[in-house]
DNA sequence: CCCACAAGTCGCT
DNA sequence: AGCGACTTGTGGG
């Protein structure tokens, strides 16, 4: 009857995120939003499953740690839903190493559908999960930055902090 | 099933 | 630098 999910909170330097669990792990994950910052309200506070506070602390870290430059030693289980395509998609996003960037024809390429460059940017538009699943380590083929659903603010922002130049000024 | 759109990429001018 | 063509996957009607 119910998807039960876990909206908690998390607070970093860079704002209040908001993470989502299910019962399998972290499904999504939502930047800071000023206009429309939404608390979650969860009908029975009590009981929070201790795997997924589990998980909220190791979120927390991972989202600190990246924001700070740095590489998190320990993911959280992800529980992304979608198509196949999109989760090798996003699988292949996850195999960039922090302060890296590729194209989104390499990860075309490396997921096999080297011409699909253009879906793989709707994949990643559709990544419940950013920042822990590098979508904006992604670059256009010129190292433009191409777009970014969370604003293309917060993709330069974000790169800027894991020590990328952009090749806007540079 | 058919049509339109998307976080791209390459080639030409 | 600007414009158009090509391609694949997803979403809506």
């Amino acid at each position: 009857m119910n998807a039960q999910f876990v909206e908690l909170p998390i607070s970093t330097r860079a704002g209040k995120f908001l993470a989502r669990f299910s019962k399998k792990g972290l499904a999504g994950l939502d930047f800071p939003n000023e206009k429309a910052l939404v608390v979650p309200k969860r009908s029975k506070d009590g009981p929070i499953p201790a795997e997924i506070r589990k998980w909220h602390r190791v979120t927390e870290v991972v989202l600190k740690k990246i924001l700070a430059g740095h590489e998190p030693k320990e993911f959280p289980p992800l529980d992304l839903g979608g198509t196949e395509f999109q989760k090798s998609v996003w699988n292949a996003l996850r195999k960039i190493a922090l302060g890296k960037t590729k194209s989104y024809g390499e990860i075309a390429t490396a997921i096999g559908r080297p011409k699909a460059v253009r879906a793989v940017g709707g994949a990643c538009g559709a990544n419940p999960v950013p920042i822990l699943v590098p979508c904006h380590r992604v670059l256009a083929a010129n190292n433009k930055l191409g777009g970014f659903s969370g604003g293309l603010d917060w993709k330069r922002g974000l790169l800027k902090r894991e020590g990328i130049n952009l090749p806007s000024t540079g």
